[in-house]
DNA sequence: GGAAAATCTACCGTTGACGTGAGAGTCGCG
DNA sequence: CGCGACTCTCACGTCAACGGTAGATTTTCC
């Protein structure tokens, strides 16, 4: 269990308006995120919510990958477990007290974790491809008409 | 003004039952895409849809544009009404009463449509393709410390 | 410490892309 | 031409991803 979320920091935490401000969000965004598991700000003694700034890259993360890949928040919560668990992996890793077998479990796991993300990512980034190449080729024939004239 | 859409043509046009089962959706969703105008069906005189072949084609079109590229369908049918136009472009181009100064203006519209369609793909594409190098990164350097434990 | 500003928790509204009947009309086949 | 299967048009329901508002607390700042 890491410090992170339920107890405040000693870094610069932000309130909701000032955190939605700086990540180009709304509160009721940075609410409705944590709703869904998907961050876990700081709250104060009466209850106000304090946002890190590993708080706020995430938030960017997620605007991230909805925006520029298309994603829904289930997916994103996918992968933002995903990246979660690769950065618990290597901690053990680092930790002296790991055994080397388990060492080399955690660096199976991890593989496992990036290459199914890899797979996902890649029959995306294929159908773009193709799509691509058409235009490609749309454009081609239209400039060979053109110099053709 | 062509045949297409509104009235019966002599192929082989299939009930919306037929053309859902065919097209792997749901009556609901024909019937939806053509209150959006991305499809116009034939109509038998008691009312109901007759779908050719052309129809299904750009059923299947929009279902790709969809889950493949996770295109909405209000960009979806930005997308046909740019395909549909450039079709148009390509026959009025064709006309042997078509002089050549309309020509070059046609092919111009045209290569503007294409190059449009093409940066936004594009942009698409740069952000999977830096999250792939991000996710190729990573995995090489955990087949890197697994060979050296 | 007290008022103004910010936040809190519900809770209802909205948009996109359909799902799901209800009730009436249409199609095709013997 | 009859009748069972299919299709039609409303019209309300749903799920995601928030938007907006109300009324009660908290925080902040002098």
């Amino acid at each position: 269990m890491t410090t992170t979320g339920g107890v405040i920091e000693h870094e610069s935490l932000m309130s909701i308006g000032a955190a939605a401000q700086s990540a180009g969000v709304t509160e009721r965004a940075l609410r409705y995120y944590q709703e869904l598991g998907l961050i876990k700000p700081g709250v104060t003694a009466g209850g106000s919510r304090r946002y890190s700034r590993r708080d706020l890259e995430r938030v960017a993360r997620i605007r991230e990958l909805q925006a520029l890949l298309g994603f829904n928040l289930d997916e994103i919560a996918v992968v933002l477990a995903n990246e979660d668990r690769t950065a618990e992996i290597k901690e053990a890793y680092l930790d002296e007290e790991t055994p080397d077998s388990r060492r080399r479990q955690l660096l199976e796991e991890s593989l496992e974790l990036a290459s199914q993300m890899r797979r996902t990512v890649e029959a995306k980034r294929l159908a773009l491809e193709s799509f691509l190449d058409d235009l490609d080729q749309r454009i081609e024939r239209i400039r060979a008409k053109m110099a053709d004239a």
